[in-house]
Formats: structure tokens, C-alpha cells, sequence
RNA sequence: GCCCGGGUGGCGGAAUUGGUAGACGCGCUGGACUUAGGAUCCAGUGGCAGAAAUGCUGUGGGGGUUCGAGUCCCCCCUCGGGCACCA
């Protein structure tokens, strides 16, 4: 009934045979409660593109599965889901070229998917599966949308795009490459759009206090910090010559502040119309043009030379009076800080660059404690040429400027953040509708009006608008019970000529009749209702990026079929944060940072209990093609998982992504050395049965000699520490060691081989069940428990001494464990190999590292 | 430019706190079995010298610390990743 009649390792029977009996026992379906401790073992979930698996997907895969399935048989109650990221642009642009709409596209690649996923046998609750497509899915990403908006947090403004006339549509910058479209050359432009805007700024300093407690990899939490980017410092006011008005700067070196020689204002600032001075005029306004045109490439490009114009007028230092010049230069960005700059050449090396460009005087403020200081000098030191901070520590001036600038309301401490706010709507049809009418102003007062109800509910306590054609519109929420807010049906995926979403061009679902009290919308083309609530409204025609549904589908898998809620909060509170979350390292910032602030989210309105998302995180390294580049069509260096497991198995083939190295390197594919997983294989298939497919006749019931239990316990000891710190690679050639040594014994214990299937099951579950099953157990082997590591079965009472001369091996001794030192150094320098090396010379020193190694110095 | 992470045989890669460098696998060489082998088994395999025992040498390069360094410190070369005028 469970094992096959194989004689020899035919894994195309045996892989699918164990595959049926895992799905048709329910072995690796998750209940929501349990005695037992909880571990929950997450993937990133694939875009399921229509090339099909490739062969880097299943590396992370298998890594979660070893682990998920370990720890099933230390008695947990594991949860491992699988789902599909199935909004996104591939299969859009397949609907624009073909007409085949996108869920029938996403439908037959999700098949596919799950097909070759499913060869593997890894250990997925496949009724958990979730697809962010699904209206079920999305009506609660809309959902979570909504509170948002609710919030706050979600508002509209207009924002630079890249715009392809030629294609007539918004492109992503992925899809702009040197100023041109990625498809078809076309030169692209920057054009203001209307954009949904998610305020993610209002949570940096959630999020960057957050990494603190996670355990991630490095790299990964410090370029998380990097990209929310805080410094701290100072604004200080100037003001501005000759007027009652100031500039205000950000600084973070206002202990520099004697060091401004002029400042700088970005070419956007609203202050340049008023502060140039006539005779300037010409210049500035030539100068704004020219940058204006510059795309953002080159404006950051830190190789061209620096470019500005004075505005002829003129602030006043407030620490020390003196008068400078403003310039307008485009190496200040009108986004950070308050797009103004005090500059420090002496100290900085862009205002240095600058300076020296254009002759400006350069003061130094700052003395190295070294000699010989070369400027720019950008480090701390001591105050020089700064009035009464002179000979101060800069530290200290630092702070005693900050404090004067406030009693004097001049300036005062500020914090600034790199993050900018998540552009959220996109101009596109395959993503989630966003869940928003447009109205008038009197209507929207109409609707604020009201006490509750399903629209009031959800409504902002600031209003979101936008203008459009001169009016000014007002964003109203679908209600919450209206959910899932689905795509209607198009003629034709192309967007429109005005760079909206496909969405725009079909006016019956554009254009409603809005009920304020209720939140019921009608199409246009049908009467408007009776009723004073029934008022005219536009609806929102972009879509979410495709980083929406994957902002908080961990949560979705605790619980996918729910329809009251997001996932039910006891099951949220009984699983909890993954124990392990795996995934490329690509997404170190992106989709890890969105995550993570929609999780925060959640949890501060109490929709979970978990402060945050992913808790363990963990990155594959890249597998390379075997020409060592990264796997592409056009290089013609892609492993198709499916040629591999017809040819070697699905065993071999999650052993060899294991061996091939550590889990987080980068490696090259190699499938000429998969030969050495199939060899094993096989290898470990005949020692355990013979011609007949019976059981080998040296394996027998009894107890086990103590130099194969020695290398047994040495094994589980290795196994199990390679499993819980992710080395898989060694765990694997530790399992070889020991197949290769029992190979040569005569006989074996019947429980030496079962432990040894035990610990192979995670790694390479068919041939173990099938195994397993031969030697008489009942499956599935993971409810058999894992082996127990026994020291005393090492042997331990006898020690291994490497003797050295000079730190050179020289020979080697077995000592019972209690020898005493000297006796040790005695039977060493006694030692034949050993006595050559020291005749003649005087021993200056005899070391001895207990149980280990004894080093005599000569000469 | 700045911040990370690497560099070990012909190849992928092993090596607690500094303590036998090269585990395991691929490949290669020789042998066994075989009509045959791209199957299987056995032996060998960093380099140089040697029939062998063995000796010397050896973890990107150069210096240093130490009885002892792949591992720690300093300088440099190189490959990969991330950020990139954020004041």
C-alpha cells in the first residue's frame, strides 16, 4: 500500500508513489491549534512567470522544506504554505500583444507552477494555497488599502513619471534604459502624473528601530538603514539681505556654521523667483530651464562637473553676521532636507568641488589633530577661526550652536530621513483596482456630514484631492462591505493616450452614480436613482503596484479562506511571526520594507498581534549557469528542474542544490557533478536492499558495533547542527562519510540504518519513506521521531596528540584520557619522527594543548 | 567615491576558541569485473624532488603578532553585491 515494489532505484516510481501517499494522508496538513510548539516556515512566493520554473526557485524551497520537515519529526506542528505573486506586468503585456486576458495567462503559468513545485515533494499544506489574483485574496489588500486612506496615510499627489509618447504609456524605471524605452529605443520623458501616494515617511522611525530585534542577515538590515537614511543636525535660519524674510538650511555640521562662505539653493526652490536679483535674472531662469530638462541620471551623476549660477543676493550668517552670496546649483536636491544648503568648502567635498570651480572663498573651521590637514576636511577636530567656539572640540561646538541657535530662534535640532514616500498607483490593468470614487466638494462635504455609515466610516480626517481639468476633486472610499473591488472586462489592455490605466477608456465603468450614505455605485449608463444621497462620482482608474499583495500574504496563509476578516486574530496569535522566511536577497529593501511597514500598520490599528512580519530572514545565494554567468534565455545557460528530475530524480536533484555550497553563496550549476548525488543515491539504495528488493541480509536486528555506532552518533551529532544552522552542504557529505564506511562493514544494526534514513528524510524525503518502509517502518518516517545523539558512544576515553616540532606535524599518538602531561611529552619526544627532528638542538619550550596537540620548540 | 562580502588543488567546496590545510563530491590516473562500458568496485591524486620511506613547499601579494596563522593585526591587488551630490 505505501512502499513500491522496486527492485532497483527507480525513483520515477518510487518520487510520485510517495507524493500520492503524503496528499492522499494528509501528513503535511497544518492544524490551527495544537499541544504542540508551532514552527512556520516561509517562502517568498513566486511571480509565476510563463518560463516556468527555473532552477534558482526550488534552492530556497528546499531549504524551508529541510527545516519544515526536521522539525515535524522533532514533534513540531509545522506550517509550510505556498502561493502565487500573480499580478504583474508580464502577463499585461502578453494581453496587449495577444488579447488573451490576464487571468487566463496567469491561470495556465500558476498550473505550470505548481506542477513542477509539486515534483519536488516538498512538504506544502497545498489547501493553504493563496493567489493574490483572487478576489477573495484581493478584496482585503484593498481592504488594508482602505484603512490607510482612512489613516492618512495613503493621499494623492502629482509626481514625476517616465513618459513614453512613442509607446504612449508610463513606464517603470526598470524599463528605462539611457533615456530610452527598453522596448522599441523610444526616447522617454519626465512628466507629472497624478499618482496615489502611500505616507511611508510617517513610519521611519518605526521601521528603522524595528530591524534592531530581528534577526536578518547584515547586509540586509544595513541597507535597510541606508535606505531610510537618518542623520541628524541642525536648521538654521539666514536671513535673506535686505528683507524681512529667511532661508532656512539643514546642516548636519552647524559647528561648521564660521565656515560658510555662500549657500545654495536647488534650481525648484520657490525662494530663487524672489531672492534673484534683476541683473541675475536672465541667468537663473536659463540656468532652472537647462536643469529642468535634465533627467535624473544626469543630474546625480557624480563624474560631470558641478554647474550653478549666483542669484545675486545675499544671506546673513547668524552666528557671526557676516553677509554671503546665494547661488543656485543643481547638486542640491529640492527633496531633501529644506532644498537649501549652507556651504562649507573647507569642510565638504561638494561645496569644495564647487568652490574651486567657481573661486569662492574657502575657510577652514576645523584643525585635524593631525598635522599636514589637506582640504576639503571632512572628519571632527578642533575649532579654528570660529569666534568664541575657538579651540573647542567640534563635538562640543556642535552641540553649543545647536543650543544657542534655539534661545536665539534662530534654528533648532532637526532629524532628517533619505526615505521618500511609496509611489502606490500605477498606470496599469493587471493589479488591484484602488477602491476610491472621485466626487465634488460639495459632495464630499455632504458625505462628511453624515454621522457614520459605510463611507463616512472610512473617510480621512483630512481630505485626499486632486485637480483635474481646472476642478478640484475629492476622494471618497468604497465601503468596506462592497469588497473585493473587481477589474471590469476591456476591450483593449493598451493604456490610453493620456498615460492612465487602460481603466479610463471604458466610460460605463468610469463614470457612476455615487450613493454617499450607503456606498452602492450604478454605472452612468443606467438612470440615476431617486434619492438625495445619489450624486455623481468618477472612479479611480490606476492600480496597486505589484508589491501590494505581497506586503502581508504571511498573514493571509494563517487562515486563506476567511471571508470576516484579513486572518482571524487567534490564528494569527497561535502561529504567529515565521520562524524562517527565505528568499533572494533582491529584495533586501523593496518588497522587505513594504512588508514590513503594512505589517507595522496592522498592528498599531490591532489588526495583528505581531509587531513585526518576518522575524528569522534568511537569503539563498544565486545559482550561475555552468558558463558561471547568471542564468538567462539569451545566454542560452538556463537548468529546466523538469529535464533534471526525469534524469536524476527530485532526490538528487534537492541534494545537489544543498551540496553544491553554502546556502547563502553565490554558485555555478554543474550537472555533470550531479553524478555524485546520484551515485549516493544509488549507493545507499543497495546497501539497504538486495537483487529481490528485499531487505540486505546484513542488516539484522541487535546491537551495533561500537566503531559504526561511534561514526553513526558522530553523524547524528553533525546532522543535526548543520540542519539547525542551515549547512546543508556538510550535513550532506557527513551522510556520504557514513554511508561510505558502512558500505565496508559485514554487518549492521537494523537501527543504525533507520536513524540514518531519519536523518536523511528532510533532505531527501521519497527515498527515505521508501527505505524506511523496507526496513519495516511505518510511515511516514517523520512520525517516527529524530535520533538521539549519545556521547558516550564516541569512544571519548581515548585522546588523539598531534606532536609538532617548531609548529611542523611530526607524528601522532592514543593516549587513554587521563594521561598525565608529562608522560604525553615523554612518549612524544621519544617518538622516532620526532627524535630525528630535535636531535642536536636544545628544547627552549614544551607546549601541550590538553587532548589535542603537544609542540616542542628546538634549535 | 563610500559601505559590505569573497579570493583555499584541474573544478564545486571542507576546516570549534589560532592547533594534522584540502573533508565530501566532480574530474583525472592505474587496476578489477565485463562481448562492451559513459555501469559497478578497488587503489591513488596540491606542487616540487624521490622507487619508496621521506623532505621541502603551499590557503591572492607584502609585512607583523605567536611555540603555532587559511583563521588575528597593518598595507596592497582582485572579484562580487549594495549605495551613490541626502548637505
Amino acid at each position: 500500500m505505501s512502499k513500491t515494489d522496486c527492485k532497483t532505484y527507480e525513483f520515477s516510481k518510487i518520487e510520485p508513489n510517495w507524493q500520492l501517499f503524503w496528499e492522499e494522508n494528509k501528513t503535511f496538513h497544518a492544524v490551527d491549534s495544537d499541544d504542540k510548539p508551532k514552527y512556520y516556515a516561509l517562502d517568498m512566493f513566486p511571480y509565476p512567470s510563463g518560463a516556468g520554473l527555473h532552477i534558482g526557485h526550488p534552492e530556497g524551497y528546499t531549504a524551508s522544506d529541510i527545516l519544515a520537515r526536521y522539525k515535524k519529526a522533532n514533534g513540531y506542528n509545522v506550517l509550510h504554505p505556498m502561493g502565487w505573486d500573480a499580478f504583474g506586468l508580464p502577463a499585461e503585456q502578453y494581453a496587449v500583444k495577444t488579447g488573451t486576458h490576464p487571468a487566463i495567462t496567469t491561470k495556465t503559468n500558476v498550473e505550470n507552477f505548481r506542477r513542477q513545485i509539486q515534483r519536488f515533494g516538498f512538504s506544502i499544506d497545498w489547501e493553504r494555497e493563496i493567489n493574490t489574483t483572487d478576489p477573495g485574496y484581493f478584496r482585503w489588500t484593498q481592504w488594508i488599502f482602505l484603512q490607510l486612506f482612512k489613516h492618512g496615510l495613503a493621499f494623492v499627489d502629482e509626481r514625476p513619471v517616465w513618459w513614453c509618447p512613442e509607446l504612449r504609456a508610463v513606464l517603470a524605471n526598470e524599463e528605462v534604459v539611457d533615456g530610452k524605452s527598453e522596448v522599441g529605443n523610444h526616447p522617454v520623458e519626465r512628466r507629472n502624473l497624478r499618482q496615489f501616494v502611500l505616507r511611508i515617511t510617517a513610519y521611519a522611525d518605526k521601521l528603522l528601530k524595528g530591524l534592531d530585534g530581528l534577526d536578518w542577515p547584515d547586509s540586509t538590515k544595513r541597507q535597510q538603514t541606508a535606505w531610510i537614511g537618518r542623520s541628524e543636525g541642525a536648521e538654521v535660519n539666514f536671513a535673506i539681505d535686505g528683507t524681512d524674510q529667511h532661508l532656512t538650511v539643514y546642516t548636519t555640521r552647524p559647528d561648521t556654521l564660521f565656515g560658510a562662505t555662500y549657500m545654495v539653493v536647488a534650481p525648484e526652490h520657490p525662494v530663487v523667483s524672489s531672492i534673484t536679483t534683476p541683473g541675475q535674472k536672465d541667468a537663473v531662469q536659463e540656468y532652472i530651464r537647462k536643469s529642468a530638462l535634465k533627467s535624473d541620471l544626469d543630474r546625480t551623476d557624480l563624474a560631470k562637473e558641478k554647474t550653478g549660477v549666483p542669484t545675486g543676493g545675499h544671506c546673513i550668517n547668524p552666528v557671526n553676521g557676516e553677509k554671503i552670496p546665494v547661488w543656485v546649483a543643481d547638486y542640491v536636491l529640492v527633496g531633501y532636507g529644506t532644498g537649501a544648503i549652507m556651504a562649507v568648502p573647507a569642510h565638504d567635498d561638494r561645496d569644495f568641488e564647487f568652490a574651486t570651480e567657481f573661486d569662492i572663498p574657502i575657510r577652514q573651521v576645523i584643525e585635524s589633530p593631525e598635522e599636514d590637514t589637506e582640504l576639503p576636511f571632512t572628519a571632527v577636530g578642533n575649532m579654528v577661526n570660529s569666534g568664541e567656539y575657538t579651540g573647542m572640540a567640534s563635538d562640543e561646538c556642535k552641540r553649543q550652536i545647536i543650543e544657542k541657535l534655539e534661545a536665539t530662534r534662530q534654528g533648532k535640532a532637526a532629524v532628517n530621513f533619505k526615505l521618500r514616500d511609496w509611489i502606490f498607483s500605477r498606470q496599469r490593468y493587471w493589479g488591484e483596482p484602488i477602491p476610491i470614487v472621485w466626487v465634488s466638494k460639495a459632495d464630499y462635504d455632504k458625505a462628511a456630514a453624515q454621522g457614520c455609515g459605510p463611507v463616512r466610516d472610512m473617510m480621512p480626517d483630512n481630505p485626499v484631492t486632486t485637480d483635474k481639468e481646472g476642478e478640484t476633486l475629492y476622494a471618497l472610499p468604497l465601503p468596506v462591505s462592497s469588497l473585493p473591488h473587481k477589474l471590469p472586462e476591456v476591450e483593449n489592455y493598451q493604456p490610453s493616450g493620456t498615460g492612465e490605466s487602460p481603466l479610463a477608456t471604458i466610460p460605463d465603468w468610469l463614470n457612476i452614480h455615487f450613493n454617499l450614505a450607503t456606498g452602492e455605485a450604478l454605472s452612468q449608463a443606467e438612470a440615476k436613482p431617486d434619492g438625495d444621497d445619489w450624486v455623481s462620482a468618477i472612479r479611480e482608474t490606476n492600480t496597486m503596484p505589484q508589491w501590494a499583495g505581497s506586503c502581508w500574504y504571511h498573514l493571509r496563509y494563517l487562515d486563506p479562506k476567511n471571508a470576516d476578516a484579513l486572518v482571524d486574530i487567534e490564528k494569527e496569535n497561535y502561529w504567529g511571526s515565521p520562524d524562517f522566511y527565505i528568499g533572494g536577497a533582491e529584495h533586501a529593501v523593496l518588497h522587505l520594507l513594504y512588508a514590513r511597514f503594512w505589517h507595522i500598520f496592522l498592528h498599531d490599528i490591532g489588526a495583528v498581534t505581531t509587531p513585526e512580519p518576518y522575524q528569522r530572514l534568511f537569503h539563498q545565494g544565486l545559482i550561475l549557469g555552468e558558463d558561471g554567468e547568471k542564468m538567462s534565455k539569451s545566454r542560452g545557460n538556463v537548468v529546466n528542474p523538469d529535464e533534471i528530475i526525469d534524469e536524476y530524480g527530485a532526490d538528487a536533484l534537492r541534494l545537489y542544490e544543498m551540496f553544491l555550497g553554502p546556502l547563502d553563496a553565490v554558485k555555478p550549476w554543474s550537472t555533470k557533478n550531479i553524478q555524485g548525488i546520484s551515485r549516493y543515491l544509488r549507493k545507499l539504495w543497495n546497501l539497504v536492499v538486495d537483487e529481490e528488493g528485499k531487505l540486505q541480509s546484513n542488516i539484522q536486528d541487535g546491537p551495533e558495533s561500537p566503531e559504526n555506532a561511534k561514526l553513526l552518533h558522530e553523524t547524528i551529532r553533525k546532522v543535526t547542527g548543520d540542519i539547525e544552522t542551515l549547512g546543508f552542504n556538510t550535513a550532506v557529505s557527513q551522510l556520504m562519510i557514513l554511508l561510505n564506511h558502512l558500505q565496508k562493514s559485514e554487518s549492521i544494526a537494523l537501527s543504525t540504518v533507520q536513524d540514518y534514513l531519519k536523518l536523511l528524510a528532510p533532505l531527501a524525503p521519497h527515498i527515505a519513506e521508501e527505505l524506511w518502509a523496507r526496513t519495516g517502518g511505518g510511515p511516514s518516517i517523520l512520525d517516527n521521531g529524530w535520533p538521539t545523539f549519545d556521547e558516550s558512544k564516541l569512544g571519548a576515553a581515548q585522546i588523539k596528540v598531534i606532536y609538532q616540532v617548531n609548529g611542523k606535524m611530526r607524528g601522532e599518538g592514543t593516549f587513554p584520557e587521563d594521561t598525565a602531561k608529562e608522560e604525553i611529552l615523554a612518549t612524544a619526544k621519544a617518538h622516532e619522527r620526532v627524535q630525528s627532528f630535535i636531535e642536536g638542538k636544545t628544547i627552549r619550550k614544551e607546549i601541550y594543548v590538553p587532548g589535542k596537540i603537544v609542540n616542542i620548540v628546538a634549535n
